[in-house]
DNA sequence: CAATTTCCTGACCACTTAGTCATTTTTTTG
DNA sequence: CAAAAAAATGACTAAGTGGTCAGGAAATTG
């Protein structure tokens, strides 16, 4: 039963997702053309020919590596329904979103340089599972809209500029970080999920909800 | 006079012309690591030892076209003063780098490649120029608080949203159009202009101008 | 324990790349 | 028009690249 080609436990899956991990570094700082098979190997300990054992080439493991983010990709916001509260449920998926942001900056930045290449390895994700996931939050915040629980806006550009803001903690670090003088911590997130709920939510005619509220400052 | 070492309407200034426009396109299609100098040659109709015999390296001339592409990044913003109209200033600049994505996306998707990697060639401009710009429109933006003209929003988040959401058409165009199923026309960025206009304006208790209103849909 | 599969690796290769250099052509200038 | 400066370019090089391959070590299995 177990014999078959691929053993999960085994010392090779331990391996994958080192090399995964290493490569996940390497393509989030160096982009894929700047990255070496070499620099993955060295970064993961392992023989550069071992790299290539385990993924057949270079492109296959930017693929996998690929794969493995997008299904950090998932939210609480995936859920929700027409009856649930927008503006808990927006003010969440912010949240939820930079806190992204926060833990997994390298996958943002793939995923960033990935479709400002024209995202050739994930066209065939975005014409197929992300069109309808869109379809159904489309649909929920036209529901929303129609009971007169929120401003009508437009969903497809609330989304638009709710991924911009969120994503950009992650992906323009560099330049933030330069204007602060200071990197972000933890607190400066907060404080960043907080202005930001603040505005997307006013901008929708939604009441911040308490959890979201101004700080003790 | 005249007889400087370089003329400036020499054939050469011409050629440094198409030369870096030829690496804009080139660089914002591949990358750094990912355009060879052959590739910019080609593109720019030069035999490849021209393009190294006006910049000295690859780098040289990726630094070059970073200068070029800098000196869009102005505004009507700049020169915005405490005394003018917050609503309007707002709606205004949020327009302009609308425009600005929509016109020069190139320039918008290097911007965001070089951000990604870390702006080793921007560090420089950042804790300059860019410090000084941003000072002075918190400064402003924080008189409007005080004079009670506008919501308290803490101005450099909300500078870093408006960035995040109009440069995002530019950087994101293939996950939007993937999405939306077509390209982003002129008419569709006017939409969109008027969506987060009206978005972030509202959550700063702002009123959007008649310009930016409702289109007669 | 033998056999089979999985795992590991050094040596190597074909190819691309940025950049040099010597030389020639064109343009400018006194 | 001659001299000098600027522009152009073909041939070449040195370094790095992704990927192959053959052979061996280790683990798994009947």
């Amino acid at each position: 039963m177990a014999s078959k080609s691929k053993m999960d436990g085994s010392i090779g899956a331990k391996n994958k997702q080192k090399i995964l991990a290493a490569a996940e570094k390497a393509f989030a700082t160096y982009g894929f053309k700047g990255t070496s098979v070499q620099q993955i190997a060295d970064e993961a300990e392992l023989p550069k020919t071992n790299i290539l054992y385990y993924f057949k080439s270079k492109q296959g493991l930017y693929v996998a590596m690929l794969q493995d983010i997008m299904s950090l990709w998932n939210s609480r916001f995936d859920q929700v329904t027409e009856d649930d509260d927008p503006a808990e449920s927006l003010a969440d998926y912010i949240a939820d979103k930079m806190t992204m942001s926060r833990t997994h900056p390298q996958a943002s930045k793939i995923f960033a340089m990935e479709v400002l290449n024209g995202a050739p390895y994930l066209n065939k994700f975005f014409s197929n599972e992300h069109v309808a996931w869109m379809e159904g939050r489309v649909a929920i915040l036209n529901s929303w809209i129609a009971q007169g629980r929120m401003t009508a806006v437009d969903p497809l550009y609330l989304l638009f500029h709710i991924w911009a803001c969120t994503q950009h903690y992650a992906d323009f670090s560099a330049q933030i970080t330069s204007l602060r003088g200071k990197t972000m911590k933890r607190a400066d997130f907060d404080e960043a999920t907080r202005q930001l709920v603040q505005l997307i939510l006013s901008g929708c005619g939604l009441t911040v909800p308490e959890k979201y509220a101004e700080s003790a400052k």
